[in-house]
DNA sequence: GCTAACTGTGTATGCCATGAACAGTGTATG
DNA sequence: CATACACTGTTCATGGCATACACAGTTAGC
């Protein structure tokens, strides 16, 4: 594992791995890779995501900013730890068949999701490459082993239930940020706007029920995940 | 409409309505708000997301950064004009049955997003208040008229569908950005860490295939459309 | 013509990520 | 055991950002 290949990995990815060169000589290190990312994930979730700043996590620590790039090289890199600690580690391997597996695989997800909201903000993009983020792809893949479908379409179906768990997490968090004031405003504001312009079927939404209001009930979280296993269904009773 | 019923909408909202005070006095200002949502745009274009900031789109106009401040009241009000101008009208509703209409739909949303990248990355939350976006939500809806479900269950597809797309553009985006050596030390590393230690289903599909690698067909990116729409199909036939 | 409203500019503040120089510390090597 | 060097955290510094404020120039309405 040379230096050189390690340098073209993904930001965090070695350090996610443990590759942290051990130093030989010096004073000690004051603080963990571990209590640097704890102290991240405590700030976003006592101040959020936008507060989530290098200074503010090193406050926390009682250390300056610039102390942390001792520790990391980047803030990107940090956010890709903080992304792999915070979603953790999957659950046990569910019991059931694939339906039941991928449920809970989904369910599991979205309540990580909403213990820490700012979670689904993480600029962490592309494929995972560490620890816990692979592990909750490997439980997936574990999970639907018995469905009979092929490499291929696992993967498909992985891509479009993580897409799900993490639109739906988004949502619920957006929705739950309105003020109901500022719903009514805004159907007072728009009804007028939509009728008659070309607006109808949206008008008779907003008009109907309180559009955007919290009215996200359980059902409807499920509305989707619903969908999409039936759809799944299909193709492994297809084949 | 009373102003502080437009001081509860969300920001963004009034404007893009055409709710702009007419000035009576004064000299006429150098340009419209057409024009600043058409800069930031190209700005974005040109230089991505992170390079969307004031100074670089008043730059575009020849303006200072606060001159911007004249027709906006901040910056989250401008990427919300920039969000619906972007995303542009809906296209003309399809003329065939729900699948027909819920797929030409999806691609013209997908196709959206592909023609401008940083668009998935605009931090426009919540419901949508502005025309075009509420154009998109109507034509959906005049799209699933002939499918017999309720109103409760057309927004739960509409909702559905429209992550689908933000997930599908933003895998796009992402699998694309990655070059291929990259690609090749990240499977390099990954594989002694995941043999034998729990993932090896992770393992099996990464050695298989190059893994987040160019691999990605048009099969794949409808994979998971199909999908939902099989499981839209499911409940209509059971209803 | 005068005044007030409105424009764009210059200046300023307080954030941010991050680089560089520096002083203290402790270990490996002489 | 002494010393040099690697490593720590701090201070200082840079350039970028969103945005507030005061100002000078412009023009419509009185």
């Amino acid at each position: 594992m040379d230096d050189v290949e390690i340098e073209l990995l993904p930001p965090g990815t070695a350090l996610a791995w443990g590759y942290t060169p051990a130093p030989r000589r010096g004073p000690k290190p004051g603080y963990s890779l571990e209590q640097i990312v704890d102290a991240a994930i405590a700030q976003a979730d006592a101040e959020g995501y936008a507060a989530l700043s290098m200074p503010s996590i090193a406050k926390r620590l009682g250390i300056t900013a610039n102390a942390l790039y001792r520790y990391l090289s980047s803030k990107e890199e940090l956010l890709v730890l903080v992304a792999d600690a915070a979603w953790g580690p999957p659950p046990e391997p569910s019991s059931g068949d694939w339906r039941a597996a991928v449920t809970a695989w989904a369910r599991a997800l979205l309540e990580r999701s909403r213990r820490h909201s700012w979670l689904i903000d993480l600029p962490v993009r592309g494929a995972p490459t560490t620890p816990n983020l692979l592990g909750w792809l490997e439980n997936f893949l574990e999970g639907m082993a018995d469905s009979g479908l092929g490499a291929q379409d696992v993967m498909g179906c992985a891509v479009l239930v993580d897409g799900w768990v993490r639109s739906t997490a988004s949502l619920l968090r957006d929705v739950n940020a309105n003020p109901p004031e500022q719903v009514q405003a805004l159907s007072g504001f728009l009804g007028p706007h939509l009728q008659g312009r070309g607006y109808a079927r949206v008008a008779a939404v907003i008009s109907g029920e309180a559009y955007g209001e919290e009215g996200i009930e359980e059902a409807d979280v499920e509305f989707g995940l619903g969908r999409i296993l039936d759809g799944i269904e299909m193709l492994i009773d297809r084949r």
